[in-house]
RNA sequence: GCCGGGAUGGCGGAACUGGUAGACGCGCUGGAUUCAAAAUCCAGUUUCCGAAAGGAAGUGGGGGUUCGAUUCCCCCUCCCGGCACCA
């Protein structure tokens, strides 16, 4: 008897049964091969967005297909809970952050049970919550007395009519979101943690990293930034401390008409005590944010300082400016230019009047005028005294030799990346575990004080962080001399809490260390799935952060991620999906019209994973009927009744034919989803072949045990992307063991075969013909054959064969 | 600006290792069913020429390598992501 597809009734009753039999409860089973599958924890943002979705449903078919595989494995959910959204919020409308945040996890855990994904819940984590960022307070204090983390001054976006300090996002070109006042670059003491130190093994590592994409390695090699040459120093006229530059092109030392320091820097400071026009200049360079794009970007300016720098070599003065692209958090501050042979420098002294002097010469030989276009190339030196001819690798150790010898360089490496600084003047993130006494200065929480507990019935204005104005929380005694002291009241970056939840996972019940013997069982995670926006940052502080963990000894491993899988943004009018857009689809809606088996194959169907997905309203209906389809062929198929066995022996052309395509179809699928991730293709092949069968009309008892077999395959293969219709199509099949609990189907080879196939002909490379030849049909065969055919005979009639290549089971092209 | 990625019918996409461009789906057109509509089913659908057979062009633009290029190389345009305080 035939019923039609309700996805909510079909959808409730295979979630039940997975909560009932607690089947994605797992354990640490060391008989099992393991698989840590694991998606980048959301932001609780309160609702569901498509970008959720995707990645969500990405990750939860591949950890389904890994369980069919036999593997163990474990595929846990948490929540990124701390950031700035929820302030925000309690500004709008007065709802304090926890609480503001806790019913948002509650809402969206309802959603992502709604969507089937097979999640260990009791495994939750939560960052927001003490026992959670007790151990990352704990981990500061171990790196504190490591001396990685130190506190220095750095640049922040400061608005003066709030009084506060604003994120990037926060400034809207160069003004304050709220206030509307220009934002100025103010320096302050933050706590940095020591990243660098760790540099050469986060490059290095990556040429090891098969499982990771190569432009999100590339990405990380570039934001490292190991570049290899010479730090050099500068005596500054009339002044006792000597001006140090790094630079990768020591050949061109020459050719310096200027050098260039940063607005911030002492020098430039010096220069604006007897300068009112230098002055102006820096105050106005500081009137900007302190994002790299917009420095980068916004128009290069410089002023003299009437200093001048003596140049190592020839003794000459060269002229100190002050730049507004050079950055004090970037080396030391300082650079030399050469405008001959860098591009910038060019353009900033054809704009400044600043001469230019060449002082290399292409390897050619040739001529060039560097008055008309800069020359960037390696070449050979001119106008440098003793190291004229020289080439550039020869140069750059003469040169470096020279420094050295003198005292007054060295070779050096120096890196683009920079520390991380993890002080945020914010309210609602973790308490960074720091007492400031008189007479100690800054000590470390003791280990027995933890955590730092962040209070949570505050009251946010957005004027500066609610923490300052809490002597309760501030007013401590010095742990190490007992005398009144101050608590930090600044609080980490949230990328503190996404460097190491991953590994939390394993135990987030443990109360007495931070990472146990069960981490060391699940640790590294096999997949792992995230948007691509996160290449750079989440990751590579996840990698420092698990390197640190494991220099603890908390951890043998050092890479956190063995395969990475990069999804591309959800968009809509070709913008990124936001409530500031106004462009969001919800995918509440879609759920409860069409049900989440619809939404999820739509999501799989509509591009591959690591493409950019461009959301259209239309097709998810398409997928709503073939999943209807899907069920009235299952419906109509057991009406019949039971189907017997396959006896392969009397099977007809047209029945083997079906037998072909379900056994294709099962080596496409396998490939697809296990090999290639493109899901998008595993759900056309899925379709062809359910095509094929609603085709295939045949009531005879071989017929109809084909046609089992076939619909059989479809719902097991498309089980890992909607698994609700699966469980019941399962059922419905006469099956008394549940899905979730039945391996992923394997290819009959002999199934396969083929007598003839249709191989292609070509003549001059265009398609004249198709022959339809024995599968094992040698060259000469295929070659005779193709010639025979009639339209090929019109484009070779009567011309000269000159050459004819022949790839077997592909095609024939003929030269004529 | 710098780093990474992308561009294929009306739309989303497929073509995996240089070998049939457009699988699969959406949309659209025509037909069946219906009192009618929805739903469903069948057929067609890159463009141009042609009644058809067939032919020509065609994968953002320009050049190159090759018997053969969506695929490899060079140059360019536009779009997306990241740029260290959005997460």
């Amino acid at each position: 008897m035939s019923t039609a597809y309700h996805p909510e009734t079909v959808e409730s009753g295979a979630q039940e049964y997975w909560a009932r039999s607690r089947c994605f409860e797992v354990g640490e089973d060391t008989e099992k091969e393991k698989f840590y599958c694991l998606t980048m924890f959301p932001y609780p943002s309160g609702k569901l967005h498509m970008g959720h979705v995707r990645v969500f449903t990405i990750s939860d078919v591949i950890a389904r297909y890994q369980r069919m595989q036999g593997k163990h494995v474990l595929q846990p959910m948490g929540w990124d809970a701390f950031g700035m959204p929820a302030e925000n919020a309690a500004i709008k409308r007065g709802v304090p952050p926890a609480k503001w945040t806790y019913e948002n996890i509650a809402d969206m855990r309802g959603q992502f049970k709604r969507l089937g994904y097979a999640y260990d819940w009791s495994r939750e984590v939560t960052t927001c919550r003490p026992e959670y960022y007790r151990w990352e307070q704990w981990l500061f204090t171990r790196m504190f007395k490591k001396g990685l983390v130190y506190r220095k001054n750095s640049v922040v976006n400061w608005d003066p009519v709030d009084q506060t300090v604003l994120a990037n996002e926060q400034v809207i070109d160069g003004r304050g979101w709220r206030s509307d006042a220009l934002v100025e670059r103010r320096e302050i003491p933050q706590w940095f943690m020591r990243i660098t130190a760790y540099a050469d093994e986060l490059l290095d590592e990556l040429d090891r990293m098969p499982g990771w994409p190569d432009s999100v390695k590339t990405m990380q090699r570039n934001w490292i930034g190991r570049s290899q040459g010479v730090e050099l120093t500068f005596d500054v006229a009339g002044d006792n401390e000597p001006l140090t530059v790094f630079t990768t092109r020591p050949d061109t030392l020459l050719g310096v008409t200027y050098m260039a320091v940063a607005a911030e820097h002492p020098l430039a400071e010096k220069a604006a005590a007897g300068n009112p026009d230098v002055a102006a200049f820096i105050e106005d360079c500081k009137k900007t944010d302190a994002a790299e794009a917009t420095m980068e970007t916004m128009e290069k300016k410089g002023m003299p300082l009437g200093i001048s720098a003596i140049h190592p070599i020839t003794g000459d003065e060269v002229p100190l400016w002050v730049a507004n692209f050079v950055l004090m958090s970037y080396g030391t501050g300082a650079v030399m230019a050469v405008p001959g042979h860098d591009e910038r420098d060019w353009e900033f002294a054809k704009k400044h009047g600043v001469p230019i002097k060449q002082v290399i010469a292409p390897a050619d030989g040739s001529d060039i005028d560097i008055e008309e276009a800069v020359f960037t190339e390696k070449g050979v030196l001119v106008n440098s005294g003793e190291y004229d001819g020289l080439n550039y690798d020869d140069a750059c150790e003469a040169i470096a030799d020279f420094f050295e010898k003198s005292g007054r360089g060295r070779r050096a490496i120096n890196y683009r990346l920079r520390d991380w600084g993890v002080s945020r003047q914010r309210y609602w993130g973790t308490p960074i575990p720091i007492i400031y006494c008189d007479d100690c200065d800054a000590v470390p929480v003791p280990e027995d004080q933890l955590p730092v507990i962040l209070p949570e019935d505050v009251e946010v204005s957005g004027k500066g962080s609610p923490l300052r104005d809490m002597p309760e929380f501030v007013n401590v005694s010095c742990p190490q001399c007992g005398k009144d002291a101050r608590r930090e009241t600044d609080t980490f970056d949230t990328f503190v809490e996404s460097s190491w939840y991953f590994a939390r996972y394993a135990c987030p019940d443990n109360d007495q260390v931070m990472l146990d013997e069960r981490a060391a069982y699940w640790t590294p995670v096999d997949q792992y799935t995230g948007g691509i926006e996160h290449a750079i940052l989440h990751l590579l502080y996840s990698r420092f952060f698990q390197r640190v963990m494991r220099d603890e000894g908390l951890t043998d491993i050092s890479e956190p991620f063995t395969n990475l899988l990069t999804q591309g943004m959800v968009l809509k009018d070709g913008a990124k999906m936001s409530k500031n857009k106004g462009n969001t689809v919800d995918p509440q809606e879609l759920i409860e019209k069409f049900g989440a088996d619809t939404v999820r194959l739509f999501m799989m169907f509509a591009a591959p994973p690591e493409q950019a997905l461009e959301w259209s309203d239309d097709g998810v209906q398409g997928s709503f009927r073939f999943l209807k389809r899907f069920w009235n062929a299952v419906q109509s198929h057991t009406d019949g009744g039971p189907a017997g066995d396959i006896d392969v022996a009397v099977l007809n052309a047209a029945q083997k034919d079906l037998r072909r395509k379900t056994h294709q179809t099962i080596a496409k699928i396998s490939d697809d989803i296990g090999r290639r991730y493109t899901f998008n293709t595993a759900v056309a092949a899925s379709m062809e072949l359910l095509n094929s069968i609603n085709r295939f009309e045949d009531d005879s008892d071989a017929g109809r045990s084909v046609k089992h077999e076939a619909l059989e395959a479809v719902v097991l293969l498309l089980s890992p992307i909607v698994p609700h219709i699966s469980h019941a199509l399962w059922a419905e099949l006469g099956h008394k063991t549940a899905l979730i609990d039945v391996p992923w189907p394997s290819v009959d080879e002999a199934a396969l075969a083929e007598d003839l196939i249709e191989v292609v002909v070509q003549v001059n490379g265009k398609l004249r013909g198709r022959i339809s030849v024995a599968v094992d049909a040698d060259k000469d065969t295929l070659a005779a054959v193709a010639m025979a055919d009639e339209n090929v005979q019109r484009f070779i009639d009567g011309k000269e064969i000159r050459k004819t290549i022949v790839v077997p089971g592909r095609l024939v092209n003929i030269v004529v």
